[in-house]
DNA sequence: AGGCTAACTTGACTAAAATCAAGGTTACAC
DNA sequence: GTGTAACCTTGATTTTAGTCAAGTTAGCCT
């Protein structure tokens, strides 16, 4: 059962036997509603999540309440992981946006296995290098790619676990935080996304959006990017 | 000589005489001059980089020429690593904007150094953590700082590395490129720098920047930040 | 179905930053 | 020193995104 969905983990992929049995013996599933924080930035814990269905919010807040979204994750990914390199400490708070199904795992055997499996290390590390380029191209769109098309990109990205021809997306969380996400108010993101539909001939209505190809969407938001359509480095999971 | 050199980085605390052997029998030390590319994001290569004085710039380029300034390293730190994960593509550029030495190190024993020694790819993935956590906060100040908060963020960073009092700040390297590694425009730049002077009484000459004591600039700048002055994330090498 | 709330949109306005175009200033080569 | 080029600043203007306020829509509860 549970040990089972563990050895799924791709990130778990050389992992050992009894690795998988020590985290089983702690890890608790739980299914989380909508707003439940698990823990804030700068709590201590010695747990670290899974996410095997739903979709979490990790953040920042500044003393007046300013948020800032570091991430939002779904299935496959873990977090609070990076807490082993910081005494315990959560570097960011971790909020349940969508009903999600969670699962608690003890950070203990996942040191152990770094220490004692370098192929898990090495996957690691590989999954921290694939992080990291991920956000070094988010901060680049920040900063070369306006509202419109940090949108487009976004709605690529999701696009991409599907397949090609008519094309339909469904956004996977309310706008406002796909707003958040992507760094901008929701103000900003109606009208940029009103102004996607004009410039690229998408489809919009409620969270579903529709369009013949992508390949307008393409060009109206790859052009202000560092990297060619499509993206290799997408993740489906924390591989 | 080189060996030595390299037997202080920090991140190679943990490591092996042997590791030590191999990499320096494939190091090379070169003096570059600004403006020297080192590599192109997208090429191959076998090494990484060891920066042993001077500055070097990480960015991505778009088609039409856009540039976005991934990070900017000094002595102690080192890249072109994360190649090792991505079959030896360097996933951005690096070019020399400070006469710099810079020691040329195979990737090839760091690879077997993780495989063989865990507490050394531990490191790695320490380091790598800590630099994800920079990346959060780079993110989070491009959304929640205004162009002069991140300046004075900047500025403060810099000082972490001095004593306290009456503190004077010299700028590593221009003005244009701390603008584009702060993610703006020259003149807003040049404008934002004014308005920090109005702001925190900061005394600007030239590059070089005077402060009775930093409290104002504490002030003014990490109210839009989530974490709290003294940043703990300050690192002056790859650690 | 009605009513409530939160999510979303729209409009008018403001603020921030980018852009365009001149000028200064500085550093360095000769 | 003189000249040149790159760096930096300033002003005017435009573009972009944020803010404030007022709806509208959509989902959900009873």
């Amino acid at each position: 059962m549970l040990k089972n969905t563990l050895c799924n983990i791709g990130l778990f992929k050389d992992c050992g036997d009894s690795f998988f049995t020590n985290l089983a013996a702690g890890a608790k599933s739980h299914k989380y509603n909508k707003g439940k924080i698990l823990f804030l930035h700068g709590d201590k814990g010695d747990n670290f999540f899974y996410v095997q269905s739903g979709w979490v919010k990790l953040f920042r807040e500044t003393l007046d309440g300013t948020q800032a979204v570091v991430d939002i994750f779904t299935t496959g990914h873990i977090f609070g992981d990076t807490a082993i390199f910081e005494d315990g400490i959560y570097p960011y708070s971790a909020e349940i946006v969508e009903s999600s199904e969670i699962i608690t795992l003890p950070i203990a055997p996942l040191k152990e296995e770094i220490a004692n499996n370098s192929k898990f290390a090495f996957s690691m590390l590989g999954s921290m290098a694939k992080y990291r380029r991920q956000q070094d191209r988010e901060i680049e769109h920040r900063s070369i790619q306006n509202a419109s098309q940090r949108i487009g990109c976004f709605l690529l990205r999701l696009l991409q676990q599907n397949e090609d021809g008519q094309v339909q997306i469904h956004l996977p969380y309310d706008k406002m935080l796909v707003a958040s996400r992507l760094g901008m108010q929701p103000e900003t993101f109606s009208r940029a996304l009103k102004k996607l539909q004009n410039e690229t001939g998408i489809r919009v209505k409620g969270s579903t959006i529709t369009m013949d190809d992508c390949n307008q969407l393409v060009r109206y938001s790859c052009a202000a990017c560092t990297s060619e359509f499509p993206c290799k480095d997408i993740s489906s999971a924390a591989e």
